[in-house]
RNA sequence: GCGGCUGUAGCUCAAUUGGAUAGAGCACAAGCCUACGAAGCUUGGGGUUGCAGGUUCGAGUCCUGCCAGCCGCGCCA
């Protein structure tokens, strides 16, 4: 089957035109083919000249002489020779129809490529009794767009939720609800982030204070009250730890009320994922609590192999270039988060037979989950039972900030709650909607306010994700609600504008489909001819966000399409074409166009409504 | 102290992994709705890519050294 990917096809010919034209090593780097900046270099351009002459320690021209005359380009396009070596490419009409016919077909020209064994992705990562803020949106819908990503080229995926629903934390926030007296049935997520925030500050011993009291001779009143505010921690921490117990050994009670905490922290994460548009249930989660009877084995494991040593009591796993260990059991005998992880790891690749597990986690972990990892290679633990070796990588993202720089800790955040915002946003959006509703003569003009709601929450929605998505992950941006709710230029509102546009459109043109799908392709207008290769990039551009984990690359893709369209749409009439032969010809470009910021958005997880 | 990340226009961010004159959005200035949705389009000003060296025909991108901010570093998760 013929190839929509210009790019790839130039590729394949120039690939063979170096080998042909230049002998030995210098002609095994790849062809460079790039897409030109600037469309005076033309559509695209070869590189290749230039390092191979280098190389040989020839004339970068004489040597792109050589690869164009051995090149079979002529199905493609031109090419022509300029500056110090550069070949420009300019692709002939009737190359970019052929693979205009292979991008139209049901599959939009992005081929499936399936792998043998799925990728896990471990995304939201949100914790047992906490309110949801700014930050787990990252996690949630990061993960999310790659898992849709990955699904889309066929690759199976199994979401993880790895919920942290276990240890002292938990029982901490169990035993100060427990003291309070309250109901757990009536509880909301707010009422346990408000506990578990109580049980924190009750467990914060000030010892130093105490100290520096007494050194500093204070009075009798604040040593006491020093005193006995470190008398009441003591107390809490002894019940936590209690509590803790009794949850270990499955005391009936203390389990029934551990679950009715999940219960309440799962149905808002639940809904609030509902109202995200992130494809997350009760089956992507897998809390800490599931790896707790593997714990104890995991380290016997690494003790049997001789990988974990003893030091001051604990256990912990030294590597060969570095000082820090890896503590895996405690001096008490507890474990720790990592022993949930690396247990977690044998529990994906072995039992679910993961060829990749990507971590969707905050950037401030990554020395954690390298030595997390390093362990694993170290025991062999990613060795799937082919014999291959599974994929661990971190997909590492910043960290939201306030107005102040500083990380959005869990005083400001508490100001601003993820369901604020998309409250917020939501609202907003649906204002917009309204506006133009009301105004004669527009489009949306007398829709239902049920309507108006859903598209009002499809743009809000999509505005809050495309700030989020359209960035490089690993960079920490203060947040702004202001920037994250806009609905004007680079933003996901723009997008869906664009989309709408087109269906008005196609509503209008009043012409049968199959007379727009069987219309002979034309673009001969420089607004027609760049819409035409914004939308041949688009595959490739999902296969590479998928390989690096860059929504931010779709976002940018969509962006061009939506803007190439824009300009093309301002320039080119449509309905009123000079022809019947170009009104239908630009009818099927945008038609096109508009199943491809279709298929974009939704790899955002956002909506395209046909009206906004 | 050791390690990591970041530094690009007034602000928020890109830059197809080393290619030609570093691009968008916001803000600012000037135009465009009796041609299809103005959440739009066109045009303009705005840059020593933190600093200094180096490699290369070519560096925002690679190497070295500084500077600044943030993060992490054995019994929290």
């Amino acid at each position: 089957m013929a190839s929509c990917d210009p790019k790839f096809d130039l590729e394949q010919v120039f690939s063979k035109g170096i080998a042909m034209a230049i002998n030995g090593e210098a002609a095994k780097g790849d062809a460079q083919i790039k897409a030109s900046n600037d469309n005076k270099h033309g559509d695209f351009q070869c590189n290749a000249a230039l390092a191979i002459a280098r190389a040989v320690g020839a004339n970068p021209r004489d040597i792109a002489e050589k690869i164009l005359a051995a090149t079979p380009l002529s199905a493609l396009g031109t090419g022509e020779i300029a500056g110090p070596g550069f070949i420009n490419i300019r692709l002939s009409n009737s190359a970019l129809q052929t693979m205009l016919d292979r991008v139209s077909m049901d599959d939009l020209g992005i081929e499936p490529a399936p792998r043998d064994h799925a990728i896990v992705i471990d995304l939201c990562g949100v914790n047992v009794a906490k309110q949801m803020h700014v930050g787990h949106l990252r996690s949630t819908i990061l993960g999310d767009v790659v898992a849709r990503l990955h699904e889309r080229l066929g690759r199976k995926v199994l979401r993880e939720n790895h919920l942290g629903d276990w240890g002292l934390p938990i029982a901490m926030t169990m035993s100060a609800l427990k003291r309070q007296k309250r109901d757990l049935k009536s509880l909301t997520l707010a009422d346990l982030n408000h506990a578990y925030r109580v049980a924190q500050l009750e467990a914060a011993t000030d010892t130093a204070g105490l100290e520096a009291a007494r050194a500093h001779h204070a009075g009798p009143h604040r040593i006491i009250e020093l005193q006995t505010q470190q008398d009441s921690a003591l107390a809490a921490e002894q019940d936590a730890k209690a509590t803790l117990l009794r949850l270990q050994s499955g005391d009936a009670a203390t389990v029934a009320a551990w679950q009715q905490l999940i219960n309440v922290t799962m149905m808002e994460v639940l809904e609030t994922a509902r109202v995200l548009g992130v494809r997350l249930t009760n089956e992507h989660s897998r809390g800490e609590s599931f790896y707790r009877d593997q714990l104890g084995s995991t380290v016997q494991a690494f003790i049997d192999k001789g990988l974990a040593q003893e030091d001051q009591g604990a256990m912990v796993v030294r590597f060969a270039d570095r000082e820090r260990p890896l503590l895996i059991r405690k001096a008490d005998g507890g474990f720790l988060y990592s022993t949930t992880d690396l247990a977690a790891v044998h529990h994906r690749v072995g039992a679910l037979h993961a060829g990749e597990i990507l971590y969707v986690v905050d950037a401030r972990q990554r020395d954690h989950f390298r030595d997390v990892f390093d362990a694993i290679h170290l025991i062999g633990w990613d060795k799937l039972a082919n014999g291959t070796q599974a994929k661990l990588s971190h997909l590492a993202f910043g960290s939201v900030l306030g107005t102040d720089k500083k990380p959005l800790k869990t005083r400001s955040g508490e100001l601003f709650t993820l369901k604020a915002l998309l409250d917020e946003a939501i609202a907003r959006g649906t204002d917009q909607v309204k506006l133009r509703a009301n105004q004669t003569d527009s489009p949306t003009e007398g829709t239902s306010d049920q309507e108006i709601a859903a598209i009002g929450r499809a743009v809000g929605i999509a505005a809050v994700k495309y700030a989020d998505l359209s960035g490089d992950p690993i960079k920490d941006y203060v947040f702004d609600l202001d920037r994250m709710i806009a609905f004007e230029g680079d933003t996901g509102p723009y997008i869906q504008y664009a989309h709408a546009r087109i269906a008005s459109l196609l509503t209008k043109g009043a012409a049968t489909e199959s007379s727009i799908s069987n219309a002979a392709w034309k673009f001969d207008h420089a607004a027609e001819r760049a819409l035409v290769l914004a939308i041949l990039s688009f595959p490739a551009t999902i296969k590479m966000a998928a390989d690096l984990g860059s929504p931010q690359r779709v976002c940018g893709a969509l962006h061009e399409l939506a803007n190439s369209y824009a300009t093309f749409y301002q320039a080119c009439p449509v309905l009123k074409a000079p022809d019947d032969a170009t009104r239908l010809a630009r009818l099927r470009l945008s038609l096109l166009t508009k199943r491809v910021l279709a298929q974009g958005l939704d790899l955002l997880g956002m909506d395209s409504p046909d009206r906004m």
